[in-house]
DNA sequence: CCTGTATAGATGTATAGACAAGTTGGAGGC
DNA sequence: GCCTCCAACTTGTCTATACATCTATACAGG
């Protein structure tokens, strides 16, 4: 099965064995891979170039690894739509899934030089910041980090306690309607505290969203961070909608 | 500098005591690393423990390998922005960079069954491909595939030469004014062809972005693959601009 | 001056072995 | 029956060695 003589290297070969079986859908999202060292065997290479090829499949998001008991098939993407209005929940809900979410922390800081200048205020004004995890199907999905003006939203760390929708919180507590200006969108890898929250290694890619949504006025309303699993999902990006 | 004992790997370690300099600025875009027998050397690593220190800075973007001379510390990203009417030219012109492109091929296939739905026209209509490389500051930054409907443009492969704003010839000659109606972001990594052309490793991710365009009267004008190298760019969508 | 060769040094690939750490299931004791 | 503990199996990490492949430089020969 692998060519040793034509230049490619033993590893790619093997990904690319792998890729297409997935891909034929041999096996079904959430089914064990062969072992590395049945691979290593079956193939007749070394365990370390099993690794290799995996790592590739890993990046990719066609396979997740659990230590200590194997690799298994990861399931399609999910089709993330966002667009001026769209809130996580509404999205999910969309295609067919079932969204959940959990706030981690809130609490405050001072706004600092970046932030300050993200959200139109003052270097020491105060900044509330909410930490929120997104689960779709109880997986985890995206970890949000939201900042905005303590001056402008007072109350609302306590306003947040149980429900998850910050627009609708924002909306109706202060009459503001919040909408998504721009979104940077960029790839990374997970800190640490990301790993544990999204429940991936360090060489899982995160992609890596920073919004902004302003208010009826023009003013800045919340600036946002998102990590997203990015073997979890693809983002579709509408620049008509007003999405719902 | 490595600690052995607190249950972090060594090479998680030393990916962490790179970035730190990286990002202390210690070193410049385009400088040399030290070689991987260097730090081994250095750090008391296995080359290959080192290897797989380096092998995250080269999937988060921060150094680039070139094989045979050295690894080298990557640029700053280019904030690439996407809204409904920005082109590549003005975009890049806006950061202050210089942009180029080169037309790698076009040619003509039936529509088959994904890009008929995608174009909204029949299986068998022909669909003209251009391939397009575009460049900035001299380096290959992305690789769009474009698709559109011959009947539409039948004369296009011959009036594309020579100038690559696509948008600016279906205004010049069709009349078609195209916009941005909506993109898909994922991250992928590259094929072979890609790899020449985008002069990357196949370790080395990529950010692939699926538009469509409408045009006046809705009707879909152009479907669009690009890949971008995501060690050079972060993209920013903006949802409210026109672009210009 | 140009060219081809030799060499040193860099990354890329493959192999081998060892141990760590997490998971699972079964044997055995209670 | 239930629990504990151990053995087997899995992925994760580290080391060691060897050779391939590419780059750059130096140098000899034309």
């Amino acid at each position: 099965m692998i060519n040793r003589e034509n230049g490619v290297a033993c590893y790619q070969q093997l990904s690319e064995i792998l890729i297409k079986q997935i891909e034929k859908g041999i096996f079904k999202p959430g089914s064990q891979l062969a072992t590395e060292i049945e691979l290593s065997k079956r193939y007749r290479l070394n365990r370390h170039t099993v690794r290799q090829a995996i790592e590739r499949l890993e990046n990719e998001g066609f396979v997740y690894k659990i230590k200590g008991k194997g690799t298994f098939v990861a399931s399609d993407k999910i089709n993330y739509k966002v667009s001026k209005r769209t809130s996580f929940t509404t999205s999910i809900l969309d295609v067919g899934l079932n969204p959940d979410a959990r706030l981690l922390e809130s609490y405050e800081i001072a706004a600092g030089r970046e932030l300050s200048k993200r959200l139109n205020i003052q270097f020491s004004d105060r900044i509330i910041v909410l930490e929120i995890v997104r689960f779709v199907n109880k997986m985890p999905f995206c970890h949000t980090t939201s900042f905005l003006s303590k001056a402008k939203f007072p109350e609302l760390r306590s306003l947040i306690n149980g429900s998850f929708s910050l627009v609708a919180v924002l909306k109706k507590h202060y009459g503001v309607d919040a909408v998504r200006k721009s979104s940077t969108f960029e790839v990374s890898t997970p800190e640490t505290s990301d790993m544990d929250i999204l429940m991936i290694s360090q060489k899982v890619p995160i992609l890596l969203v920073k919004s902004i949504s302003k208010g009826q006025d023009g003013e800045v309303v919340e600036y946002c961070v998102t990590k997203f699993r990015r073997d979890m999902c693809s983002i579709i990006v509408d620049f008509n909608g007003e999405g719902r």
